[in-house]
RNA sequence: GGGUGAUUAGCUCAGCUGGUUAGAGCACCGCCCUUACAAGGCGGGGGUCAUAAGUUCGAAUCUUAUAUCACCCA
């Protein structure tokens, strides 16, 4: 093995061989497996998308977990796919065409699709070689896509069902229109922030000439749709307005003024223009009183021919300035306040939405919510973290009927049919549907221009991707899937969407579990962007990068060039020399011990830097490994085989402690505590098995002899078969580098495999566990802890031997240092150790205590007396202090009678503990003062 | 305005159903290139657990209020 841990020449190659050898695949041939199967859906990425943190992150952790239970030997299957993504995909195609000059509306429907087809097939694999750049051990051979033809067939299903059922209709509503995309976008695809606007007041005269009224608004333009002001019925000041009418102002219509409880008297001037064509709530009340609905706007929301001449064609904000300079004129402007206002904008292009009155379709949605609430309350869908749950409920209380069209043309073209008289006949495809409504071919049939929201097809993904609605034996096997991962920001576009759509289809719930993790940030806690300039590639920290090829990445092609001067001064100044390759096991275990349940990561190079180190670190502890095993007897086969095989006192500790580590990893990961479970092997891998560990087993292999054969084999057996364990405890976090490792050290364990990911993992047992074995080695530990303590407290040379006098030692003590004295004596670099008797002068000296046993250093030339007391006193002053408290807890009645007993003990015990101490710390402090 | 979460060492975070003299990594200080590893070893310093009140024999942990921050929904 190399000396260096080079993540580059050993990750391309093992995912290779996994994948051709079709290691990622489930086992359908044995019905006998369909029991314990265990499966994730991938949230299918945007198929022209790349990946990005998130991405790494969400696959770190379903790749873990699929590891973790396909090692258990559940029949596994992690399911990819890819999502068409409509509007995403459309931009990115027709900025395409825009470059050449042209618009999607020159090339036309058809040979635009086409092109966008065609773009799939030349991008759509970046984001699966990513994916498998990460070690995602997808089935690679099911892999779907939303616009494949099984899919396709699955949402032309769903779709005819719920329209045979009523649940879906066509309606003319109020909708969110992008008046850039000119498509409906659901509520959930606009956003919504605050931005500083103008409160304008607008003075309306009465029809009589009794007077007139203030609005306030804040988008003046929709002054030509107004069909009526709106007062609280107890509003006093307007009482006697109430029923008579206005003149509406540049239109010169006349509108009534109405009373309705909404308007809020605090708010602006207590009155309110109502525009129920332009406005949600101004929608319902004008349904209240009956209003006329008169939109004003075109599709690009320029001013259309409802609306006065003069604005005609004007585009929304042209025409605003012209009405107020207009009403200016007319001295019917009041005045203009300063407002901040909520401003909502289109996902994907950034616009200002505007409420728009147009055709769409609608899933009635109250009918399939209300299974789906159920589903979570009876506990039949589990979120992890629970609070979840009340999110969930929260937007499922108050869900509206879902627009389920778009004015696009990349995605699932909805499979209804007009005739000329306007009729619409619902049905898989058009030969379907004039058979069903027995439609002459002399009748002309046009299909619906519109497609259907990207998150129709991707709430079937659960089922549609095994085969539904045929009855496969995929679905058979798999359905209900156990987990869906994903983040919250998308739990109300997707999840809910999976709940009710797989409850109503197939009768069961999609996932049994919903694992929320949250945000990968930058380092600062903010979100990463391209116009932000912060954002990091996963492939970036996998491979390194030059720092200008980073600079040049970050600043290409800014919405704000002005930006990008900024930008590469913070790069430059955070990445001085670039990235280097961290490889991605270091990326995956980075993810892994961060994902704490619901909390946003903070990508912090150091932490990853410090994993790259970690993985180094097990690098060199198998090349040690390695160096002392291979060509020698490792004892394969355990002591059934080998009756003479003996271990120590280290091996029975490793032992001990590899036990309650894989207990704890195996809990951790069941319990989706992956950071536990990194945080486990992290800790036994470096502080145990490393600093201890394998520095004891060095003072058993150093010693060659015949006597010490079976000695030796013990520890062999032990060093191979604890690493060997490890291995695969730590494999579904970092796959690369554990089958790296383990193809070398699983023979010296007689195990003869192809891949160490179809092997079973690893599973404690209690009878291993040596709680003499771990005391024993406590009272090591703590012995040479002391010494060292001392050695450094007195700058005292590492390789110095020394001499070590034991006072006031147990049998115990006894019996563990004639075990250990070897070890002892090569840790803590002694020369000798040596009890000392009742009648035995003692000299000047440092000390430390291990339990009641002292363990004392001869100070000559070595130690300053003055520095030793000082350090004596210290120490003293320290205890006491613990003692007071102790004492004054045991003293106090209520504590006594009121704790449990084992509390109280406890206590007891460690009151004890530091009395002996003191009365040891205090002999010693004697003794250097009678010198 | 409503909701959710956070606040623990200089930084990034653990601390599970209340009982440790409050932990880790990074950073910091000192010593050391000891044949697995300097991407390392050994030792060390550093925290009134945001604030206040309460429950309790006992609170970082439970309750309430306040402050600050973040996100979601209006």
């Amino acid at each position: 093995m190399e000396k260096i841990y080079n993540p580059h020449s050993i990750e391309q190659r093992w995912y290779e061989t996994w994948e051709s050898n079709n290691y990622f695949s489930p086992d359908l041939t044995d019905s006998s497996k369909k029991n314990n199967s265990y499966c994730i859906m991938i949230p299918p990425p945007n198929v022209t998308g790349s990946l990005h943190m998130g991405h790494a992150f969400q696959d770190t952790i379903m790749d873990t977990l699929t590891r973790f239970h396909r090692m258990k030997g559940d029949n596994t299957l992690w399911q990819p796919g890819t999502d068409h993504a409509g509007i995403a995909t459309q931009m990115v195609v027709e900025r395409l065409i825009n470059a050449e000059g042209k618009t999607r509306h020159d090339v036309g429907r058809d040979a635009f699709i086409e092109k966008i087809w065609d773009w799939k097939k030349e991008s759509g694999n970046t984001i699966t070689k990513q994916l498998r750049r990460m070690g995602a051990s997808l089935d690679w051979p099911r892999e779907r896509f939303t616009m494949d033809d099984g899919l396709s067939e699955a949402v032309k299903e769903v779709f005819v069902q719920l329209y045979e059922e009523d649940l879906i209709y066509r309606g003319k509503r109020l909708v969110n229109w992008d008046p850039v995309l000119h498509t409906a976008v659901s509520d959930l695809e606009v956003l919504s922030e605050e931005e500083n606007g103008h409160f304008w007041h607008m003075r309306y005269p009465l029809s009589d000439g009794s007077g007139s009224l203030i609005v306030a608004t804040t988008r003046p333009e929709t002054m030509l749709g107004d069909s009526a002001v709106a007062v609280h019925p107890d509003d006093e000041r307007f009482q006697s307005m109430i029923g008579k009418t206005i003149k509406l102002p540049l239109s010169d219509r006349e509108i009534p003024i109405i009373a309705d409880d909404y308007v809020d008297p605090e708010f602006g001037t207590g009155c309110v223009k109502i525009t129920p064509a332009h406005d949600f709530n101004d929608y319902e009340m004008g349904k209240r009183h009956d209003l006329p609905i008169i939109n004003i706007f075109t599709v690009d929301a320029a001013i259309n021919e409802n609306a006065p001449e003069k604005y005609r064609g004007m585009d929304r904000y042209v025409a605003r300035k012209s009405i107020i300079k207009d009403l200016d004129e007319a001295d019917l402007l009041v005045k203009i306040e300063d407002h901040r206002l909520m401003v909502p904008r289109g996902d994907r292009s950034g616009a200002v939405i505007e409420p728009y009155l147009t055709d769409q379709w609608y899933v009635k949605i109250a009918p399939l919510a209300e299974p789906a609430i159920k589903a979570v309350e009876d506990g039949d869908i589990k979120f992890v973290p629970d609070n979840w749950k009340n999110t969930y409920y929260e937007w499922m209380n108050n869900i509206e009927d879902w627009c389920i069209s778009r004015q696009i043309w990349w995605g699932h073209r909805i499979p209804a049919w007009y005739d000329d008289a306007g009729n619409v006949y619902v049905g898989h495809d058009e030969q379907a549907v004039r058979i069903k409504h027995k439609l002459n071919d002399d009748i002309q049939l046009r299909q619906d221009d519109d497609v259907l929201d990207t998150w129709f097809s991707s709430a079937l993904w659960p089922f549609s991707t095994l085969g539904w609605p045929e009855k496969t034996q995929e679905l058979d096997t798999f359905y209900p899937t156990n987990v869906l991962v994903t983040g919250f920001d998308i739990i109300f576009f997707w999840v809910a969407r999976m709940i009710m759509m797989g409850l109503k289809f197939t009768g069961e719930v999609p996932f049994k579990e919903v694992y929320v993790h949250g945000l990968v940030r930058d380092s600062h806690g903010q979100k990463m962007s391209k116009s932000k300039g912060n954002v990091l590639d996963p492939i970036d920290l996998i491979d390194g990068i030059e720092l200008e090829t980073l600079v040049a990445k970050r600043t290409k092609g800014m919405m704000q060039p002005q930006m990008a001067k900024k930008i590469e001064k913070a790069t430059r100044k955070e990445f001085k020399d670039g990235i280097p390759s961290f490889g991605t096991d270091a990326l995956r275990f980075t993810f892994a011990i961060q994902a704490t349940t619901g909390r946003d990561i903070k990508f912090d190079m150091g932490r990853i830097e410090g994993y790259r180190n970690f993985c180094n670190k097990l690098w060199n502890a198998s090349r040690y490994v390695l160096m002392n095993t291979e060509g020698h007897d490792c004892g394969i086969g355990g002591l059934e085989k080998h009756k003479n095989m003996s271990f120590s006192l280290a091996d029975k500790w490793i032992t001990s402690r590899l036990q309650e580590t894989q207990k704890q990893v195996i809990d951790s990961l069941n319990t989706y505590r992956l950071d536990l479970a990194a945080q486990a092997i992290y800790e036994f891998t470096w502080n145990e098995y490393c600093d201890w560990y394998l520095e004891l087993s060095k003072s058993v292999l150093s010693i060659d002899n015949e006597s010490n054969r079976d000695a030796q084999q013990g520890t062999r057996y032990t060093l191979v078969s604890v690493l060997e364990n490890l291995l695969r405890l730590t494999h579904p976090i970092m796959p690369y580098i554990t089958e790296e490792i383990w193809q070398r050290v699983a023979p010296l364990a007689g195990i003869s495999k192809d891949t160490i990911m179809l092997e079973p993992y690893p599973q404690p047992d209690a009878d291993k566990v040596n709680q003499a074995a771990l005391d024993e080695m406590n009272w090591l530990q703590q012995f040479v802890l002391g010494v060292r303590q001392i050695r450094s407290g007195y700058d005292i040379k590492p390789g110095k031997p020394l001499i070590v006098l034991l006072q006031n030692g147990s049998a115990i003590d006894k019996e563990r240092l004639l075990n250990n004295e070897l070890m002892l004596k090569k840790l803590a670099r002694l020369e000798t150790i040596k009890w000392l008797e009742e009648s035995d002068d003692v000299p000047e000296s440092s000390t430390a205590l291990v339990g009641e046993m002292q363990l004392l250093i001869p100070m000559a030339g070595l130690i300053d007396v003055d520095a030793e007391r000082e350090r004596l006193n210290k120490e003293i002053t320290n205890n006491q202090k613990f003692i007071k408290g102790l004492e004054g807890k045991l003293s106090n009645e209520n504590f006594v009678s009121r704790a449990p007993e084992n509390v109280v003990a406890l206590e007891r015990q460690k009151l004890s503990d530091a009395q002996g101490k003191l009365k040891s710390l205090t002999e010693q402090l004697e003794k250097l003062k009678s010198l």
